[in-house]
DNA sequence: CTCATTTTTGACATATTCCTCATTTTTCTT
DNA sequence: AAGAAAAATGAGGAATATGTCAAAAATGAG
Protein backbone atom coordinates (compact mmCIF):
# COMPACT_ATOMS: atom_id res chain seq x y z
CA UNK A 1 0.00 0.00 0.00
CA UNK A 2 1.02 3.43 0.53
CA UNK A 3 0.23 4.62 -2.94
CA UNK A 4 -0.76 7.97 -2.47
CA UNK A 5 0.22 10.53 -4.66
CA UNK A 6 0.38 13.55 -2.45
CA UNK A 7 2.40 13.53 0.63
CA UNK A 8 0.70 16.57 2.33
CA UNK A 9 1.83 15.49 5.89
CA UNK A 10 5.08 13.45 5.20
CA UNK A 11 6.11 16.63 3.27
CA UNK A 12 5.92 18.99 6.25
CA UNK A 13 7.92 15.73 8.66
CA UNK A 14 10.97 15.05 6.64
CA UNK A 15 13.93 15.31 8.85
CA UNK A 16 12.14 15.20 11.52
CA UNK A 17 12.25 12.31 14.10
CA UNK A 18 10.57 8.84 13.61
CA UNK A 19 7.69 9.72 15.70
CA UNK A 20 6.60 12.44 13.44
CA UNK A 21 7.22 10.49 10.31
CA UNK A 22 4.92 7.79 11.48
CA UNK A 23 2.29 10.41 12.53
CA UNK A 24 2.55 12.38 8.87
CA UNK A 25 2.26 8.84 7.16
CA UNK A 26 -1.11 7.85 9.03
CA UNK A 27 -2.37 11.66 8.63
CA UNK A 28 -1.64 10.83 4.54
CA UNK A 29 -3.17 7.58 4.35
CA UNK A 30 -6.11 9.02 6.57
CA UNK A 31 -7.14 11.46 3.62
CA UNK A 32 -6.56 8.48 0.82
CA UNK A 33 -9.06 6.31 2.87
CA UNK A 34 -11.41 8.96 4.17
CA UNK A 35 -11.85 10.40 1.13
CA UNK A 36 -12.29 6.74 -0.81
CA UNK A 37 -14.56 5.13 2.29
CA UNK A 38 -16.24 8.35 4.14
CA UNK A 39 -15.32 8.90 7.74
CA UNK A 40 -18.08 6.41 8.50
CA UNK A 41 -17.00 4.16 6.54
CA UNK A 42 -13.46 3.78 7.44
CA UNK A 43 -11.80 1.42 9.62
CA UNK A 44 -8.72 1.10 11.71
CA UNK A 45 -7.53 -1.15 10.07
CA UNK A 46 -8.22 0.61 6.86
CA UNK A 47 -5.90 3.15 7.47
CA UNK A 48 -2.71 1.21 9.35
CA UNK A 49 -2.99 -0.84 6.36
CA UNK A 50 -2.40 1.61 3.59
CA UNK A 51 0.13 3.34 5.72
CA UNK A 52 2.28 0.29 6.39
CA UNK A 53 2.24 -0.07 9.80
CA UNK A 54 1.01 -2.34 12.15
CA UNK A 55 -2.53 -2.16 13.53
CA UNK A 56 -1.70 -1.26 17.21
CA UNK A 57 0.52 1.46 15.67
CA UNK A 58 -2.83 3.98 15.80
CA UNK A 59 -3.28 3.67 19.08
CA UNK A 60 0.23 5.19 19.64
CA UNK A 61 -1.08 8.01 18.33
CA UNK A 62 -5.05 8.75 18.53
CA UNK A 63 -7.60 7.11 20.75
CA UNK A 64 -10.03 6.78 18.06
CA UNK A 65 -10.69 7.96 14.78
CA UNK A 66 -12.86 11.45 15.64
CA UNK A 67 -8.85 13.20 16.67
CA UNK A 68 -7.37 11.67 13.61
CA UNK A 69 -10.28 13.61 11.69
CA UNK A 70 -9.24 16.62 13.44
CA UNK A 71 -5.90 16.27 12.86
CA UNK A 72 -6.21 15.65 9.37
CA UNK A 73 -9.13 18.24 8.12
CA UNK A 74 -7.79 20.85 10.20
CA UNK A 75 -4.11 20.49 8.81
CA UNK A 76 -5.87 20.37 5.73
CA UNK A 77 -7.70 23.68 6.18
CA UNK A 78 -4.84 25.18 7.15
CA UNK A 79 -2.85 24.58 4.53
CA UNK A 80 -5.38 25.25 1.45
CA UNK A 81 -6.72 28.38 3.06
CA UNK A 82 -3.92 29.44 4.15
CA UNK A 83 -2.03 28.87 0.61
CA UNK A 84 -4.77 30.50 -1.21
CA UNK A 85 -5.37 33.72 0.99
CA UNK A 86 -1.25 34.14 0.76
CA UNK A 87 -1.69 34.01 -2.51
CA UNK A 88 -4.48 36.49 -2.99
CA UNK A 89 -2.57 39.37 -0.47
CA UNK A 90 -3.05 41.86 -3.63
CA UNK A 91 -6.34 41.49 -4.53
CA UNK A 92 -8.54 44.06 -2.71
CA UNK A 93 -11.75 44.06 -4.85
CA UNK A 94 -14.66 41.73 -3.20
CA UNK A 95 -15.83 39.97 -5.74
CA UNK A 96 -12.67 39.18 -7.30
CA UNK A 97 -11.51 37.59 -4.26
CA UNK A 98 -14.38 35.88 -3.76
CA UNK A 99 -14.15 34.39 -7.35
CA UNK A 100 -10.48 33.57 -7.53
CA UNK A 101 -10.54 31.73 -3.39
CA UNK A 102 -13.29 29.85 -5.27
CA UNK A 103 -11.65 29.09 -8.36
CA UNK A 104 -8.23 28.32 -6.43
CA UNK A 105 -9.94 26.21 -4.01
CA UNK A 106 -11.63 24.40 -6.73
CA UNK A 107 -8.70 23.56 -9.06
CA UNK A 108 -6.92 22.70 -5.83
CA UNK A 109 -9.74 19.86 -5.78
CA UNK A 110 -8.87 18.60 -9.89
CA UNK A 111 -5.34 18.42 -8.59
CA UNK A 112 -5.83 16.71 -5.14
CA UNK A 113 -9.43 15.58 -4.70
CA UNK A 114 -9.10 14.02 -1.68
CA UNK A 115 -7.88 17.41 0.10
CA UNK A 116 -11.33 19.31 -0.93
CA UNK A 117 -13.33 16.17 0.26
CA UNK A 118 -11.78 14.85 3.47
CA UNK A 119 -11.49 19.01 4.30
CA UNK A 120 -15.16 19.41 3.55
CA UNK A 121 -16.09 16.18 5.72
CA UNK A 122 -14.32 17.36 8.68
CA UNK A 123 -15.94 21.19 8.59
CA UNK A 124 -19.69 19.23 8.61
CA UNK A 125 -18.32 17.30 11.60
CA UNK A 126 -15.43 18.97 13.93
CA UNK A 127 -16.64 22.49 14.92
CA UNK A 128 -12.88 23.96 14.82
CA UNK A 129 -12.39 22.66 11.53
CA UNK A 130 -15.64 24.67 10.44
CA UNK A 131 -14.52 27.63 12.38
CA UNK A 132 -10.92 27.66 10.28
CA UNK A 133 -12.37 27.27 6.96
CA UNK A 134 -14.54 29.90 7.48
CA UNK A 135 -12.73 32.42 8.88
CA UNK A 136 -11.33 34.10 5.83
CA UNK A 137 -14.46 33.67 3.53
CA UNK A 138 -16.83 35.77 5.85
CA UNK A 139 -14.09 38.09 6.03
CA UNK A 140 -14.53 38.71 2.06
CA UNK A 141 -18.23 38.22 2.20
CA UNK A 142 -18.33 41.63 4.47
CA UNK A 143 -15.69 43.44 2.75
CA UNK A 144 -18.01 42.76 -0.15
CA UNK A 145 -21.09 44.45 1.56
CA UNK A 146 -18.72 47.40 2.72
CA UNK A 147 -17.64 47.75 -0.81
CA UNK A 148 -21.96 47.55 -1.97
CA UNK A 149 -21.02 44.67 -4.48
CA UNK A 150 -22.66 42.22 -2.69
CA UNK A 151 -26.41 42.39 -1.77
CA UNK A 152 -27.24 40.72 1.24
CA UNK A 153 -26.74 39.24 5.09
CA UNK A 154 -23.82 37.71 6.21
CA UNK A 155 -24.81 35.19 8.70
CA UNK A 156 -24.05 31.30 9.71
CA UNK A 157 -26.68 30.45 6.87
CA UNK A 158 -25.11 32.23 4.12
CA UNK A 159 -21.87 31.23 4.94
CA UNK A 160 -22.84 27.47 4.67
CA UNK A 161 -24.93 27.76 1.44
CA UNK A 162 -21.53 29.01 0.08
CA UNK A 163 -19.51 26.28 1.51
CA UNK A 164 -22.14 23.71 0.08
CA UNK A 165 -22.22 25.06 -3.29
CA UNK A 166 -18.30 24.22 -2.95
CA UNK A 167 -18.94 20.82 -2.07
CA UNK A 168 -21.73 20.30 -5.09
CA UNK A 169 -19.40 21.03 -7.20
CA UNK A 170 -16.81 18.35 -6.26
CA UNK A 171 -19.78 15.67 -6.14
CA UNK A 172 -21.56 16.28 -9.17
CA UNK A 173 -18.58 16.50 -11.29
CA UNK A 174 -14.85 14.93 -9.56
CA UNK A 175 -13.32 15.47 -12.32
CA UNK A 176 -13.39 19.30 -11.78
CA UNK A 177 -14.20 20.65 -15.36
CA UNK A 178 -13.39 24.13 -15.69
CA UNK A 179 -16.68 24.72 -16.95
CA UNK A 180 -17.96 23.42 -13.48
CA UNK A 181 -15.30 25.73 -12.22
CA UNK A 182 -16.92 28.59 -13.57
CA UNK A 183 -20.68 27.65 -12.84
CA UNK A 184 -20.12 27.26 -9.45
CA UNK A 185 -17.86 30.71 -8.94
CA UNK A 186 -20.79 32.15 -11.09
CA UNK A 187 -23.30 30.68 -8.55
CA UNK A 188 -21.66 31.95 -5.11
CA UNK A 189 -21.39 35.15 -6.57
CA UNK A 190 -25.48 35.08 -7.00
CA UNK A 191 -25.93 33.77 -4.53
CA UNK A 192 -24.23 36.86 -2.02
CA UNK A 193 -26.61 38.68 -4.59
CA UNK A 194 -24.87 39.95 -7.34
CA UNK A 195 -26.89 39.50 -11.34
CA UNK A 196 -25.73 36.80 -13.25
CA UNK A 197 -24.59 39.41 -16.17
CA UNK A 198 -22.16 41.03 -13.50
CA UNK A 199 -21.19 37.95 -12.07
CA UNK A 200 -20.16 36.20 -15.59
CA UNK A 201 -18.02 39.38 -15.93
CA UNK A 202 -16.55 39.07 -13.07
CA UNK A 203 -15.59 35.45 -12.81
CA UNK A 204 -14.19 35.72 -16.20
CA UNK A 205 -11.81 38.30 -15.09
CA UNK A 206 -10.75 36.41 -12.19
CA UNK A 207 -9.57 33.02 -14.46
CA UNK A 208 -7.82 34.90 -16.55
CA UNK A 209 -5.88 36.15 -14.20
CA UNK A 210 -5.52 32.72 -12.91
CA UNK A 211 -4.39 31.25 -15.89
CA UNK A 212 -1.51 34.28 -15.86
CA UNK A 213 -0.06 32.69 -12.72
CA UNK B 1 -40.10 1.36 21.84
CA UNK B 2 -41.71 2.98 18.89
CA UNK B 3 -42.66 6.62 19.90
CA UNK B 4 -42.65 7.79 16.62
CA UNK B 5 -44.54 10.90 16.29
CA UNK B 6 -44.94 10.31 12.61
CA UNK B 7 -46.69 7.27 11.39
CA UNK B 8 -46.62 7.58 7.73
CA UNK B 9 -46.07 4.38 6.65
CA UNK B 10 -48.41 2.55 8.74
CA UNK B 11 -50.97 5.35 7.89
CA UNK B 12 -51.14 3.82 4.39
CA UNK B 13 -51.04 0.39 5.75
CA UNK B 14 -53.82 0.23 8.14
CA UNK B 15 -56.44 -2.36 6.89
CA UNK B 16 -54.12 -3.87 5.13
CA UNK B 17 -52.53 -8.20 5.80
CA UNK B 18 -50.31 -7.82 8.94
CA UNK B 19 -47.08 -8.40 6.15
CA UNK B 20 -47.66 -4.98 5.16
CA UNK B 21 -48.40 -3.64 8.13
CA UNK B 22 -45.01 -4.39 9.87
CA UNK B 23 -43.54 -3.43 6.56
CA UNK B 24 -44.71 -0.01 7.52
CA UNK B 25 -43.74 -0.13 10.63
CA UNK B 26 -40.23 -1.04 9.65
CA UNK B 27 -40.32 1.45 7.43
CA UNK B 28 -41.45 4.33 10.03
CA UNK B 29 -38.99 3.26 12.05
CA UNK B 30 -36.38 3.99 9.65
CA UNK B 31 -37.18 7.28 9.12
CA UNK B 32 -36.66 7.93 12.82
CA UNK B 33 -33.39 6.18 12.96
CA UNK B 34 -31.57 7.06 9.95
CA UNK B 35 -32.53 10.50 11.34
CA UNK B 36 -30.75 10.41 14.49
CA UNK B 37 -27.72 8.08 13.54
CA UNK B 38 -27.34 8.94 9.79
CA UNK B 39 -27.36 6.01 7.20
CA UNK B 40 -23.79 4.75 7.89
CA UNK B 41 -24.37 4.78 11.75
CA UNK B 42 -27.32 2.96 11.88
CA UNK B 43 -27.19 -1.15 13.09
CA UNK B 44 -30.31 -3.09 11.74
CA UNK B 45 -30.50 -3.79 15.33
CA UNK B 46 -31.36 -0.24 15.73
CA UNK B 47 -34.32 -0.67 13.61
CA UNK B 48 -35.75 -3.78 14.67
CA UNK B 49 -35.55 -2.35 18.62
CA UNK B 50 -37.56 0.81 17.49
CA UNK B 51 -39.97 -1.23 15.22
CA UNK B 52 -40.58 -3.63 18.52
CA UNK B 53 -40.16 -6.64 16.52
CA UNK B 54 -37.50 -8.95 16.44
CA UNK B 55 -33.67 -9.15 15.05
CA UNK B 56 -34.77 -11.65 12.47
CA UNK B 57 -37.85 -10.01 11.30
CA UNK B 58 -36.41 -7.26 9.07
CA UNK B 59 -34.79 -10.54 6.92
CA UNK B 60 -38.18 -11.54 5.95
CA UNK B 61 -38.49 -8.02 4.35
CA UNK B 62 -35.30 -6.82 3.21
CA UNK B 63 -32.03 -8.44 2.00
CA UNK B 64 -29.86 -5.24 3.58
CA UNK B 65 -29.91 -1.77 4.56
CA UNK B 66 -29.62 -0.52 1.15
CA UNK B 67 -32.76 -1.78 0.15
CA UNK B 68 -34.69 -0.34 2.90
CA UNK B 69 -32.92 3.22 2.66
CA UNK B 70 -34.21 2.72 -1.35
CA UNK B 71 -37.85 2.08 0.08
CA UNK B 72 -37.91 4.70 2.86
CA UNK B 73 -36.28 7.54 0.79
CA UNK B 74 -38.41 6.62 -2.17
CA UNK B 75 -41.34 6.76 -0.45
CA UNK B 76 -40.82 10.03 1.78
CA UNK B 77 -39.87 11.70 -1.86
CA UNK B 78 -43.45 10.13 -3.85
CA UNK B 79 -45.19 11.53 -0.86
CA UNK B 80 -43.38 15.32 -0.27
CA UNK B 81 -43.19 16.34 -3.65
CA UNK B 82 -46.84 14.89 -4.58
CA UNK B 83 -48.18 16.26 -1.73
CA UNK B 84 -46.73 19.86 -2.60
CA UNK B 85 -47.33 19.62 -6.45
CA UNK B 86 -50.84 18.88 -5.67
CA UNK B 87 -51.22 21.96 -3.61
CA UNK B 88 -49.88 24.24 -6.30
CA UNK B 89 -51.43 23.08 -9.29
CA UNK B 90 -53.05 26.22 -10.25
CA UNK B 91 -49.90 28.18 -9.61
CA UNK B 92 -48.81 29.43 -13.36
CA UNK B 93 -45.74 32.17 -12.21
CA UNK B 94 -42.30 30.41 -11.80
CA UNK B 95 -41.07 32.30 -9.70
CA UNK B 96 -44.04 32.09 -7.16
CA UNK B 97 -43.87 28.03 -7.71
CA UNK B 98 -40.29 27.73 -6.60
CA UNK B 99 -40.40 30.31 -3.66
CA UNK B 100 -43.79 28.25 -2.44
CA UNK B 101 -42.71 25.02 -3.34
CA UNK B 102 -39.17 25.53 -1.34
CA UNK B 103 -41.22 27.10 1.90
CA UNK B 104 -43.83 24.13 1.81
CA UNK B 105 -40.60 22.06 2.06
CA UNK B 106 -39.24 23.54 5.00
CA UNK B 107 -42.66 23.85 6.49
CA UNK B 108 -42.90 20.18 6.05
CA UNK B 109 -39.72 19.92 7.48
CA UNK B 110 -40.17 21.56 10.59
CA UNK B 111 -43.53 19.46 11.66
CA UNK B 112 -41.65 16.85 10.27
CA UNK B 113 -37.88 17.35 10.47
CA UNK B 114 -36.85 13.10 10.05
CA UNK B 115 -38.65 12.97 6.72
CA UNK B 116 -36.88 15.98 5.15
CA UNK B 117 -33.46 14.66 6.56
CA UNK B 118 -33.69 10.89 5.34
CA UNK B 119 -35.01 12.12 2.04
CA UNK B 120 -31.85 13.96 0.96
CA UNK B 121 -30.03 11.11 2.53
CA UNK B 122 -31.43 9.17 0.32
CA UNK B 123 -31.10 11.32 -2.85
CA UNK B 124 -27.18 11.47 -2.42
CA UNK B 125 -27.09 8.04 -2.08
CA UNK B 126 -29.88 6.10 -4.49
CA UNK B 127 -29.76 7.28 -8.09
CA UNK B 128 -33.52 6.61 -7.91
CA UNK B 129 -34.11 9.26 -5.33
CA UNK B 130 -32.81 11.28 -6.53
CA UNK B 131 -34.26 11.61 -9.79
CA UNK B 132 -37.52 11.27 -8.12
CA UNK B 133 -36.72 13.92 -5.87
CA UNK B 134 -35.52 16.60 -9.27
CA UNK B 135 -38.06 15.62 -11.42
CA UNK B 136 -40.47 18.30 -10.32
CA UNK B 137 -37.78 20.82 -9.52
CA UNK B 138 -36.20 20.63 -13.16
CA UNK B 139 -39.63 21.31 -14.92
CA UNK B 140 -40.00 24.69 -12.30
CA UNK B 141 -36.55 25.93 -13.51
CA UNK B 142 -37.42 25.56 -16.91
CA UNK B 143 -40.40 27.18 -16.98
CA UNK B 144 -38.67 30.09 -15.16
CA UNK B 145 -36.58 29.94 -17.66
CA UNK B 146 -39.09 30.14 -20.82
CA UNK B 147 -41.01 33.03 -18.45
CA UNK B 148 -37.92 35.25 -18.75
CA UNK B 149 -37.87 35.03 -15.21
CA UNK B 150 -34.82 32.72 -14.44
CA UNK B 151 -31.26 34.37 -15.91
CA UNK B 152 -29.02 30.90 -15.39
CA UNK B 153 -28.36 27.49 -17.95
CA UNK B 154 -30.83 25.04 -15.75
CA UNK B 155 -28.16 21.82 -15.73
CA UNK B 156 -27.46 18.82 -13.29
CA UNK B 157 -25.11 21.12 -11.22
CA UNK B 158 -27.92 23.51 -10.96
CA UNK B 159 -29.94 20.92 -9.76
CA UNK B 160 -28.21 19.82 -7.15
CA UNK B 161 -27.00 23.22 -6.38
CA UNK B 162 -30.47 23.93 -5.56
CA UNK B 163 -30.91 20.82 -3.60
CA UNK B 164 -27.81 21.45 -1.16
CA UNK B 165 -29.38 24.98 -0.21
CA UNK B 166 -32.37 22.97 1.06
CA UNK B 167 -30.51 20.73 2.28
CA UNK B 168 -28.28 23.69 4.75
CA UNK B 169 -30.95 25.04 6.00
CA UNK B 170 -32.12 22.28 7.75
CA UNK B 171 -28.23 21.55 8.91
CA UNK B 172 -27.87 24.73 10.32
CA UNK B 173 -30.93 25.46 11.84
CA UNK B 174 -33.09 22.10 12.42
CA UNK B 175 -36.04 23.95 14.50
CA UNK B 176 -36.46 25.75 10.85
CA UNK B 177 -37.19 28.91 11.92
CA UNK B 178 -39.67 31.62 9.57
CA UNK B 179 -36.07 33.09 9.18
CA UNK B 180 -34.98 30.11 7.80
CA UNK B 181 -37.29 29.49 5.25
CA UNK B 182 -37.08 32.65 4.01
CA UNK B 183 -34.09 33.06 3.73
CA UNK B 184 -33.62 29.88 1.75
CA UNK B 185 -36.30 30.66 -0.47
CA UNK B 186 -34.42 34.44 -1.53
CA UNK B 187 -31.28 32.28 -1.58
CA UNK B 188 -32.46 29.57 -4.36
CA UNK B 189 -33.89 32.68 -6.19
CA UNK B 190 -30.91 34.20 -6.27
CA UNK B 191 -29.38 31.55 -6.81
CA UNK B 192 -31.72 31.28 -10.18
CA UNK B 193 -29.99 34.29 -11.32
CA UNK B 194 -33.13 36.61 -9.68
CA UNK B 195 -32.01 39.89 -7.95
CA UNK B 196 -31.80 40.37 -4.29
CA UNK B 197 -34.69 43.05 -4.61
CA UNK B 198 -36.66 41.01 -7.01
CA UNK B 199 -36.32 37.54 -4.98
CA UNK B 200 -37.42 39.27 -1.32
CA UNK B 201 -40.48 40.39 -3.17
CA UNK B 202 -41.39 36.84 -4.53
CA UNK B 203 -41.10 35.26 -1.67
CA UNK B 204 -43.03 37.66 0.85
CA UNK B 205 -45.81 36.91 -2.07
CA UNK B 206 -45.33 33.50 -1.53
CA UNK B 207 -45.23 33.50 2.02
CA UNK B 208 -48.15 35.82 2.18
CA UNK B 209 -50.21 33.15 0.28
CA UNK B 210 -48.94 30.07 2.92
CA UNK B 211 -50.41 31.79 5.34
CA UNK B 212 -53.64 31.83 3.76
CA UNK B 213 -53.85 27.98 3.34
C1' DC C 1 29.65 1.56 17.65
C1' DT C 2 26.92 1.03 21.81
C1' DC C 3 22.92 0.72 24.30
C1' DA C 4 19.20 3.16 26.71
C1' DT C 5 15.16 4.83 24.91
C1' DT C 6 11.61 5.07 21.71
C1' DT C 7 8.70 2.91 18.58
C1' DT C 8 6.65 -0.97 16.32
C1' DT C 9 4.64 -5.27 16.21
C1' DG C 10 0.86 -8.65 15.85
C1' DA C 11 -1.38 -12.21 18.49
C1' DC C 12 -5.21 -12.21 21.33
C1' DA C 13 -9.06 -11.13 24.36
C1' DT C 14 -13.19 -8.44 24.01
C1' DA C 15 -16.97 -6.49 21.63
C1' DT C 16 -20.06 -5.73 17.97
C1' DT C 17 -22.90 -6.79 14.10
C1' DC C 18 -24.60 -9.76 10.75
C1' DC C 19 -27.49 -13.30 9.20
C1' DT C 20 -29.67 -18.05 9.48
C1' DC C 21 -33.08 -21.23 10.62
C1' DA C 22 -35.59 -24.59 13.52
C1' DT C 23 -39.18 -23.62 16.39
C1' DT C 24 -43.06 -21.06 18.23
C1' DT C 25 -46.72 -17.90 17.70
C1' DT C 26 -50.12 -15.42 15.17
C1' DT C 27 -53.19 -14.68 11.48
C1' DC C 28 -57.21 -15.24 9.05
C1' DT C 29 -59.88 -18.15 5.90
C1' DT C 30 -63.43 -21.35 5.87
C1' DA D 1 -63.46 -22.60 16.30
C1' DA D 2 -60.21 -25.46 13.72
C1' DG D 3 -56.13 -25.69 11.40
C1' DA D 4 -53.21 -24.72 7.42
C1' DA D 5 -50.48 -20.98 6.05
C1' DA D 6 -48.01 -16.93 7.20
C1' DA D 7 -45.19 -14.45 10.17
C1' DA D 8 -42.27 -13.72 14.18
C1' DT D 9 -38.85 -15.26 17.21
C1' DG D 10 -34.22 -15.23 19.26
C1' DA D 11 -30.37 -18.26 20.20
C1' DG D 12 -26.14 -18.88 18.17
C1' DG D 13 -22.43 -19.43 14.54
C1' DA D 14 -19.67 -16.61 11.35
C1' DA D 15 -17.52 -12.49 10.33
C1' DT D 16 -15.54 -8.21 11.40
C1' DA D 17 -13.59 -4.53 14.47
C1' DT D 18 -11.65 -2.72 18.55
C1' DG D 19 -8.17 -2.01 21.83
C1' DT D 20 -4.15 -4.10 24.82
C1' DC D 21 0.34 -5.40 25.86
C1' DA D 22 4.58 -8.11 26.43
C1' DA D 23 8.11 -8.84 23.45
C1' DA D 24 10.93 -7.48 19.42
C1' DA D 25 12.97 -4.10 16.54
C1' DA D 26 14.53 0.37 15.28
C1' DT D 27 16.35 4.75 16.48
C1' DG D 28 19.61 8.15 17.38
C1' DA D 29 22.48 10.56 21.11
C1' DG D 30 26.92 10.28 22.91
Amino acid sequence: MNSSVHQLFRQQTIGKKKRERTRGALLDSAISVFAKKGYEGTRISDITTHADVANGTFYNYYQDKDQLLHDVALGLAVEITGRINEEMSDVTHAPTRVALATAKLLRTSRKEPEWLDVLLQGAFIVPEVQSATIQYLRQDLEMGVDQGEFNVDIDLLLVNQFISLIRVAALVDPTMSDETIENTCEAVLRLVGMSTANAKTQVIAACESLLEA
